[in-house]
RNA sequence: CGGGGUGUAGCGUAGCCCGGUAUCGCGCCACGUUUGGGACGUGGAGGCCGUCAGUUCGAAUCUGGCCACCCCGACCA
């Protein structure tokens, strides 16, 4: 069969392609690093899409929209954010094409067109919206500023892999403007809930809250918190990240704001994001070798129902009890597809909607008919049984809620198994090398020594956790005093 | 960007060493029989062999450049 997967075991990236692909997410386009990511894909995508927003929406904030293109001197403002992204960034530099003189059938770039000042595409939008910001805040009654954006951005990357790391990738960024460092620093923090709530909750993704340290900080930001999930292989994925911005931006562009007392006072800043790497972590949390596994609550399609009959007249009665099945679950919300193409027999359907992660599959046939029965398979333990058609509804929409629930449990064990706190180098090598996943170990604290262990073991502090043990203990690396254990791992 | 690998029909491949216009399976199309875990039969369509150049009477095959993808590094959400 040309759907068969490549196993996990037998090679953990190529089986984690063969998914995205087999399972039509999405595909390597025309353009090195850019995927055309696929209708079922973006289906994901949308759903995810549809529950961020409103969340976003709960906690007062609006959408918005600013330009792709950042001029060069906007963009270079914030230094270190500028010298953060310099490096993969695409520049625009004309703005017209013509044919090419010597072959007819070619463009060439106009050079008599060429651009006064070079734009940047967007790696992140800081710039162009702190510099609109200027001109919307004028005084503490314009505060605070609490807009979210849905858009592309381009980061030229190296290497890329589908969902995981593309050089354009589709994302949310919110970007907020507060008249005190407190009511920001609450922003940013309330916003890492609701990332964590979203991961843990609809996509059944544990995660671990916490705080990058300074070589791991977002290019601007005074702190960084994120939420690192780790996937079925033991590295450790960044899933979210909420940016504190201090007064780093104000500055850069010159945003202040008139106090109650009518005092200039420069404005306060948080950016957060999360992106369709998201959907790289769904696959890789939770997905097996017969394919996708979706969480219910982001699936395009909860439940599918196949018919299985024979000749016209047998599609034509099944149909009406499988439509009428159809139309109770719809009633409770649940999203149904009931496939009765006759281009495709059973067996193949079952295999293909297995591949695809569809938490639910409902069988009918001639002799459920009979007997007032559907056969429930369910994606997550391949488990089928026969129920009574009555009640199904309320049957399967428990069901759905379990499952959503034993993804969650599942992906928690593994991470409770593949966490391991170490006490020396020695050991947090071991661990690193035999078993993976997360180590916690005792940090020095200096980037010097986070620097050393990322040289020599490829892990790296994936965050201090919040609301940490203090403890007190020897840095596993320098020996010299720690307060805290740190979560180290090796990272997507 | 450095190291390694791969590129032949929609997908997976044989052929390449030893140059003579491409093999097989799946998929696709038509018709018929089928339909409770990836059906079967018969007939059919589809490939300037990643791309550009060179060697040659002749290149999938030999040589070189380029491009894309995969793996390992550096970078990163």
């Amino acid at each position: 069969m040309s759907k068969e997967l490549t196993s996990r075991a037998e090679d953990y990236s190529k089986w984690y392609n063969d998914i995205v692909v087999k399972a039509d997410l999405a595909d390597h386009s025309a353009v090195r690093g850019c995927m055309v990511i696929k209708p079922y894909g973006y289906g994901i995508w949308e759903n995810m899409q549809k529950t961020l927003d409103k969340m976003f929406k709960e906690t007062g904030h609006q959408n918005a929209y600013f330009p792709l293109f950042i001029p060069k001197s906007l963009f270079e403002a914030e230094e270190k954010n500028a010298e953060g992204f310099a490096k993969e960034c695409a520049v625009v530099t004309h703005y017209r094409l013509k044919t090419n003189p010597n072959d007819k059938s070619k463009l060439i770039v106009d050079p008599e067109a060429k651009l006064e000042e070079e734009l940047i595409v967007r790696p992140t939008s800081e710039a162009i919206i702190w510099n609109t910001y200027k001109g919307w805040i004028q005084s503490y009654r314009d505060l605070p500023i609490l807009v979210n954006q849905w858009a592309n951005v381009v980061r030229w990357e190296m290497r890329t892999r589908l969902f995981l790391r593309t050089a354009e990738f589709l994302w949310q960024e919110g970007h907020t403007a507060h008249a005190t460092k407190e009511e920001a620093i609450s922003e940013t923090k309330q916003m890492l809930e609701v990332y964590a709530d979203f991961v843990e909750n609809w996509m059944a993704v544990p995660v671990v809250k916490g705080v990058k340290s300074a070589n791991e900080r977002f290019a601007g930001a005074d702190d960084t918190y994120c939420i690192e999930a780790m996937m079925q292989d033991g590295k450790a994925l960044q899933a979210g990240t909420s940016h504190f911005l201090g007064q780093n931006f104000a500055k850069a562009f010159d945003v202040k704001y008139v106090t109650k007392d009518n005092k200039q006072e420069f404005v306060w800043a948080t950016s957060w994001g999360v992106s369709t790497r998201l959907i790289g972590a769904l696959i890789m949390s939770h997905s097996d070798d017969n394919g996708l596994v979706l969480p219910p609550k982001l699936a395009p399609i909860q439940v599918v129902i196949v018919p299985i009959y024979k000749g016209d007249d047998g599609l034509a009665k099944v149909s009406e009890t499988a439509n009428d099945i159809k139309k109770k679950l719809q009633a409770k919300g649940i999203s149904v597809k009931y496939d009765d193409r006759d281009s495709q027999r059973p067996g193949w359907k079952f295999a293909e909607y297995e591949l695809k992660g569809v938490p639910v599959r409902i069988a009918i046939g001639e002799r459920d008919l009979a007997n007032g029965t559907v056969e429930i398979a369910r994606r997550d333990t391949l488990t089928k049984e026969t129920v009574n058609i009555e009640g199904i509804d309320s049957l399967i929409e428990n069901l759905l809620n379990d499952i959503q629930l034993n993804l969650f449990n599942k992906a928690k064990a593994r991470n409770q198994e593949l966490t391991t706190t170490v006490n020396s180098y020695e050991e947090f090598k071991k661990v690193l090398d035999e078993k993976t996943g997360f180590v916690y170990a005792h940090w020095d604290g200096t980037p010097e020594t986070e620097e050393k262990i990322k040289e020599e073991t490829k892990a790296t502090i994936r965050c201090i956790p919040l609301n940490n043990v203090q403890e007190a203990g020897v840095c596993i690396y320098s020996g010299k005093p720690s307060t805290q254990r740190v979560l180290f791992a090796r990272a997507y």
